[in-house]
DNA sequence: TAGATTGTTAATCGATTAACAATC
DNA sequence: TAGATTGTTAATCGATTAACAATC
């Protein structure tokens, strides 16, 4: 069973998504089963590292055998909290917003955009999600139950949007706007940072010339 | 004088965007001088952290004053190689290609999108950015001396779409393909995990719950 | 059984924080 | 000058790696 997840780094959480990807395409392929050897192959990360990092959730691993990819992942599973799915709206229409309502890949993982939101109020349905006007929001949210807002709107309003979605009720923002979002207390923010990760690549750019 | 950069762990390098982030917002806000405590309220590291990271590029502050911003910023920006430009182009013309192609904030990095590409040839052009046909993807590389590869392709493809662009010489790669590529030897490889992100936004979700 | 590989403890390494002399 | 704040060394903390007994 698995230990209480609190005080697990922030660190090691990061590492989890990683594995449960190989391991999923590890079960594409009809493996079932892998060593934290095998898998430091995959990830990059070193074998006693990922045995660290998966004992601090269980012993999900069997001496002599290595992981069952099928039971491994369904672990994984529950401590990432797929199992569970939160309603998701994105504010912000545009292509960004348009092209992340539309993507499957975030419904599987248990996020379901339900809605988009937009200033402008005669854009068409997206994949057959509608487009609402901003000053429906908060009735929405509250209305619905929304959990997460998935905020694609330009820097400059990026912050109001945010703290509008916060007090109508949602637990979670995942910020695609070029700002550091910092939610209060019990509100969890993961900052997308497009432009940090450019400025990166530029550093390795120029370092590799 | 800026010290040789090698050798510099990627934790500090990743923190630098962060301070060039708040640098300049700082210069648009007037202000001509900040301490490493008043970066530490901004940025959330400690000062002496933020002090630590600056000297390992060069000792850019002065005694009882301070950083001047406006300083600071353009040593960050060598640092970053913000001076360079890179030619980049756009491979998958889809709405977050699309998006991305649009954006200025990357042309400010230094990301000039000259192109993009896709398999379906009757996409009109965006913002004036020619959509051209994925066979002449190698050609244009070499006529234009492309730097980057923006690659917002299915993951299905994106391995192929990767390999080909570094073997036409592109040197650079930011991925958004839910996808780790890995590059050879000299090439940069950047990648975008939107989803591992998604994931860890839910374990926190599940945290506060 | 013999071989493989985990779970876990101890050792090492690297990153962060603390402290303070130097100096603007 | 006195106060502020850097640059830098030393101390601490946390994360990674190494090692190995347990055991499948």
């Amino acid at each position: 069973m698995p230990k209480n997840a609190r005080g697990i780094s922030e660190t090691v959480i990061r590492r989890m998504p990683v594995y449960h990807r190989y391991l999923k395409e590890l079960i594409e392929d009809g493996v079932e089963r892998v060593s934290s050897k095998e898998l430091s192959g995959l990830t990059g990360f070193s074998a006693s590292q990922i045995r660290q990092d998966l004992n601090n959730f269980g012993g999900f691993g069997q001496q002599g055998y290595g992981y069952n990819t099928k039971a491994l992942k369904d672990q994984i599973d529950k401590i990432l909290g797929i199992d569970k799915s939160y309603k998701s709206i994105v504010i912000g229409a545009g292509r960004l917003g348009q092209a992340i309502a539309r993507y499957n890949g975030f419904r599987d993982s248990g996020f379901n955009v339900i809605s988009l939101f937009d200033i402008k109020d005669d854009i068409d349905d997206i994949s057959g999600i509608k487009v609402r006007k901003m000053e429906d929001l908060e009735k929405y949210i509250r209305d619905e139950g929304v959990d997460v807002a998935i905020i694609t709107v330009p820097r400059e309003v990026c912050e109001d949007v945010a703290k509008r979605a916060i007090d109508a009720g949602v637990r979670g923002i995942w910020n695609f706007a070029p700002y550091d979002l910092k939610g209060p207390e019990g509100i969890v923010v993961e900052n997308i940072r497009l432009n940090d990760s450019l400025l990166t690549l530029s550093y390795f750019m120029k370092e590799i010339s």
